[in-house]
RNA sequence: GGUCCCAUCGUCUAGUGGUCUAGGAUAUCGGCCUCUCACGCCGAAGACACGGGUUCGAGUCCCGUUGGGACUGCCA
């Protein structure tokens, strides 16, 4: 017998379009897409905007926006919550005919009362059922609520956490329709999993007491839940909640900033997942390694000096051809729209090492690429003396003389220079890199000149005697 | 308050009862390299939350305490 072709593993990301993809839920989205992507299987994008107030379309581009910059890409969807009202309304149907759903008739500010007088008694704050044998029908402002067991349990095993127990009791009977008829997110993300064929729910641990009460769900429909994997949250330094306080937290504010996605993924993915002692990662590394074996339970801070770290290793790696694509923006937001593109061929293998982001690669590539460097004031004030006049003078004979292109012969003049002048190197390099570069932190100033070309520097020497003469 | 989850260097983590005088990464400090700034290399400091058990033996298993977090919505 031939087994049927349904792939044995699909996960989903669903995201409510209420706000960017913030790094929590792009480390949720990435290891569904690796969970997926190892085991063959297939990977569902599905946006959760039934709360029509919040949703709004601009976050679901922007989400999309950082999906595709991180590369984790769908092989479904995006599907829409809000266009698939009509079948969780048969779901609700279904539930209420068999008598696993009822009709409340509890205005919320009833239920408000009670909760609060619940809280003050310090009792659980929990519906207290008042409509769940009264048998009530539709009416203006009623909700549909899911009738849950009284008693027992609801346990299942937790592919990070193990098994997780839940007393039916602690659970209340949750709205599952609004009184404005549309479904809540406990409703939908249920029907959608089972019409969707997940097998595997990765999500933030913050779901886990939504668990037993959608498995209760699963069962009153008639389905067989999937496998539920729940990871540990990401912190922000002071360890509570990663928000918007600690910086940037959105996935599309590290872009602008200048991270590249591999850095992203390989940061995100170190997050709560280890291999040994391995700390880099390709992405075709992390689909043949990732397990939700080797998922931590316990809570992350987001490190970002390692993400930095990892961006300035990343940057140094990347090939010339891809590099020159990613800065070109960068130089663009600071107004270097048109340049010499050899010139920069030629800077950026000495630029990389220095550069953690691509907003400082592009901004380590300015002195080349503007016909005139932008001259750091203090940096003139202590180079730029009279009486390295004539040190800049003779270096500017030595170019005349020996060039730029042999990199050997000029270090070797530029020595003798040195030597010449009875001065030690950084005394003759100093004033040099400041005429030539604007600054007083640059490549060796033998790859500077280089860089350059014979013109320019001859050029911006003389310019700088004129600015040290006067 | 209740329920649930979590607990190794500042931070991310390795560690699945003996090989742990606890390893790696990052950050910090020191040194080397050196024309500046980086990169690179070498080195230092730095952790098993606490208390009980179980065991010949516990970072590793069990219980408790403490601490942190999540949830407790007609948000998702």
């Amino acid at each position: 017998m031939t087994q049927t072709a349904a792939p044995k593993v699909v996960t989903r990301f669903p995201p409510s379009p209420t706000g960017a993809l913030h790094l929590g839920g792009a480390r949720t989205a990435l290891f569904n897409w690796l969970y997926a992507r190892h085991h063959g299987g297939r990977f569902v994008l599905r946006m959760e905007d039934t709360d029509r107030k919040r949703s709004k379309d601009e976050y679901v581009d922007s989400i999309l926006e950082a999906m595709a910059w991180l590369g984790l890409d769908h092989d479904e969807g995006p599907y829409y919550q809000s266009q698939r009202f009509d079948r969780y309304r048969q779901a609700i149907d279904q539930l209420l005919e068999d008598g696993r759903a009822y009709w409340c008739h509890c205005s919320p500010e009833k239920l408000k009362q009670t909760r609060e007088a619940a809280m003050a008694q310090g009792k659980k704050a929990m519906y207290d059922g008042a409509c769940r044998e009264a048998g009530l029908g539709p009416a203006e402002g009623a909700v549909v609520r899911f009738k849950g067991p009284r008693t027992g349990s609801t346990e299942f095993n937790d592919m990070v956490k193990g098994v997780i127990s839940w007393a039916n009791s602690e659970m209340d009977d949750l709205v599952i329709l609004r009184s404005d008829s549309s479904p809540t997110y406990h409703l939908a993300v249920v029907v959608d999993d089972i019409d969707m064929g997940v097998t595997h729910v990765i999500r933030g641990d913050d779901h886990v007491p939504n668990t037993p009460r959608q498995i209760l769900l699963y069962e009153a429909l008639g389905a067989t839940p999937p496998r539920f994997a729940h990871i540990p949250m990401i912190l922000g330094p002071d360890k509570s909640k990663l928000s918007k306080r600690h910086g940037a937290t959105s996935v599309v504010e590290f872009r602008d900033q200048g991270y590249l996605p591999e850095a992203m993924i390989n940061a995100l993915a170190r997050l709560g997942w280890s291999h040994g002692d391995q700390e880099i990662f390709s992405i075709d590394e992390l689909i043949e390694l990732f397990d939700l074996d080797a998922v931590g339970k316990s809570p992350a801070v987001f490190d970002f000096e390692k993400l930095t770290r990892h961006n300035q290793r990343y940057i140094q790696k990347a090939s010339l051809e891809r590099l020159l694509e990613l800065v070109t923006p960068f130089l663009a937001r600071r107004g270097i729209k048109q340049f010499d593109q050899p010139t920069l061929v030629a800077a950026l293998p000495h630029l990389t090492p220095r550069a953690t982001t691509l907003v400082e690669l592009a901004d380590w590539a300015e002195p080349y690429l503007l016909e005139q460097p932008v001259m750091d004031p203090k940096a003139v004030k202590k180079f730029l003396k009279p009486q390295n006049q004539a040190v800049l003078q003779a270096v500017r004979g030595m170019v005349e003389r020996v060039g730029v292109t042999d990199l050997g012969a000029l270090e070797e003049a530029f020595r003798a220079l040195c030597e010449e002048l009875g001065l030690k190197m950084g005394k003759v390099a100093q004033p040099t890199r400041v005429a030539l570069t604007g600054r007083t932190f640059s490549p060796g100033i033998f790859e500077v000149m280089a860089i350059l070309g014979k013109d320019r520097v001859l050029k911006r020497l003389e310019a700088a005697m004129e600015t040290a003469g006067g």
